[in-house]
DNA sequence: ATCGATTATGAAAACGTTTTCAAGCAGACT
DNA sequence: AGTCTGCTTGAAAACGTTTTCATAATCGAT
């Protein structure tokens, strides 16, 4: 904070120019061994680290990127969070980071301020991916980005995602296998997440394809990363048509879900079967397990970064959306449907 | 990242110098109701945002923080970020992530990177906030610092924690009053977590003072942020000699013993009572309910953010350690030990 | 010995800002 | 009319780098 060393300094300790010592450090030219030695001894002499500011400034590159997601504390971002830093950190990038909360009308805001910071292209994960004023925003500056767990029908767009429907057919799917009729979807920000409409969506056609009806559909209020009170989800819970599974849009919901039917005297899966989407670890320690829909989530961060590094280079790379394989994560929390009782409430 | 506008091209446009457009932007001086207009008009028609890094260079501030915690996937973590996060933006601040995956040694590297990019300040976790290479390094390049997590022994160094002896103590006094006498306590990394050690000392102050015998000690292996394959878990826990009680030394691992037990058919809290630390909010949903100790993770990380700005504005603030409000939160996962079978195993 | 070719080095420009300094200019006062 | 004050503006320096260009020095070859 108050003994800023700079290059000056360190040429004035070797005796020699400025040049001669970014020299030595970039290792850009030939320089002599007499003259990188006593460069070298004062570089280390004052802990002399070159200012990646004037680095910048100068190159035109801030190896840096952006994160944009709703929020931290979903287990589901958290490890794609981690995955995109690990392979940040592999090519020497650092990662400046952001969240929604949520308000997808946060999101220009933030992305004009990552643009300010000058990163070199963003990971982020936008509540509408066909329709946000903060993609458009990038598309003018010409700042390469790639989206995370969205699926956008325009296919210049880099995204990086799990079939979503595909996914949530396949569950519910299961769950209609198992004998449910009477399914219903609870579903998390319908408004905020394209995610969750195209869960509802694989669901609906799933039913379709089964001959069943519509699933009823509970909307369910949150509060940040947590779902509404247990007692007002038990009390909506209540109001439901008395379905006989519950998919929920996904696993930290489900789990709210769980413990608010447990509140109201239903057992899951004996009374109602719980199944969730993301498949985060924790639903495999609980007990009943939760059966989900599991979405490689580090290895999205991980592909995700790796693709907008390429990008950061000018890299040719394909564009379009790169669905990575999800998997049907069986669990106690859904069982057989409970024989109907005939004509029955 | 193709068409770079610059504060040049503003004021070209405007007809003015660029010391006006900067003055108009900043409002640092008076400028004319007419060329403040025509100002405003370029910079609207280019999309101007000053670039950070040439302000940063001149005003040798950066306006961005940096964060190293041991990882995101863990909650306590990352919402202690969010917490971070969120106030670094009320004060318009950005923060550069990094997670050091529980690997010590990386420390130094990381913080030395971090200062390369000339953040302002830095909110860690630290291995050993006591004998920390990255933190001496901190000191002596000047840059504020505060810990969160860690209880440095040392009281010029700024930290936010919650009292882990304390609340180790009285959560296995929770324990003892329930009639538990074989108490052992499973560690999650001693070596890479001064925390850890912390709470093992709640834990055997606490037996000592009940007259109870040092707490047998399970160390368990990670990888990453899961702990071992749950059947090397399992088997460790048969070895064990017979506790009536498992204090973890927090919640993460804490789920994984209570499904370990449960696959070795240990009931939970039938056979053993099981607690953990730090409250993580997936431990009030599941069944049972897991005991633990909660910490105010997302005001721990406000409150560090507060601290680390006052800091970077050269604030007087008084160093050490705050010390937030801990909770015994009850749950299911602990009842009454067993009655005694007399003299057996 | 002289010349061209090669190598090591330094001076200076550039990157995009903020800020100091001086100057221009209007109006107000003597 | 002349001076002063106050307000607005522009030129230029500075921040810490990288990089271009030119120069000095070394060397082998004629």
């Amino acid at each position: 904070m108050s003994e800023p060393v700079s290059i000056h300094m360190v040429a004035a300790r070797a005796g020699c120019s400025i040049a001669t010592v970014s020299r030595v450090i970039n290792g850009t030219a030939q320089t002599s061994a007499e003259v990188r030695e006593r460069v070298e001894e004062a570089v280390s002499a004052l802990a002399y680290r070159p200012s990646e500011i004037g680095r910048s400034l100068k190159t035109r590159k801030t190896r840096t990127i952006g994160i944009v997601v709703p929020s931290f504390t979903n287990p589901v971002f958290a490890s794609s969070i981690a995955g995109v830093e690990e392979v940040a950190r592999a090519h020497s990038r650092t990662v400046l980071l952001t969240a929604t909360e949520y308000h997808g009308e946060r999101e220009e805001e933030i992305v004009e301020t990552l643009l300010a910071k000058q990163v070199e292209g963003l990971v982020l994960t936008v509540a509408d991916a066909d329709n946000s004023r903060a993609l458009d925003r990038l598309d003018a500056a010409k700042v390469p980005y790639v989206l995370l767990y969205n699926q956008p029908a325009r296919a210049d767009r880099y995204a990086v995602s799990v079939d979503n429907i595909a996914g949530a057919r396949e569950l519910v799917g299961q769950l209609i296998a198992l004998g449910h009729k009477r399914i219903a979807f609870v579903a998390g920000r319908f408004r905020t997440s394209d995610r969750s409409l195209l869960r509802y969506q694989g669901c609906v056609e799933a039913m379709d394809e089964a001959g069943l009806p519509k699933p009823e559909v509970l909307e369910v209020d949150y509060a940040g990363d947590q779902p509404e009170e247990p007692d007002v989800l038990a009390t909506k819970l209540r109001g439901l048509n008395a379905p006989t599974a519950l998919f929920c849009s996904n696993d930290l919901l489900a789990l709210a879900v769980i413990a608010a039917s447990r509140s109201i005297g239903m057992k899951v899966p004996g009374d109602v079967s719980v199944a969730g989407f993301d498949g985060i670890s924790i639903g495999t320690m609980i007990e009943p397990s939760l059966a989900s829909i599991a979405q490689p989530t580090r290895a999205m961060g991980t592909e995700a970064m790796e693709i907008l590094h390429a990008l950061c280079q000018a890299a040719p790379v394909e564009p379009g959306v790169r669905l990575l394989q999800h998997q049907f994560r069986p669990g106690g929390s859904i069982a057989a449907a409970p024989v109907e009782s005939k004509g029955g409430t």
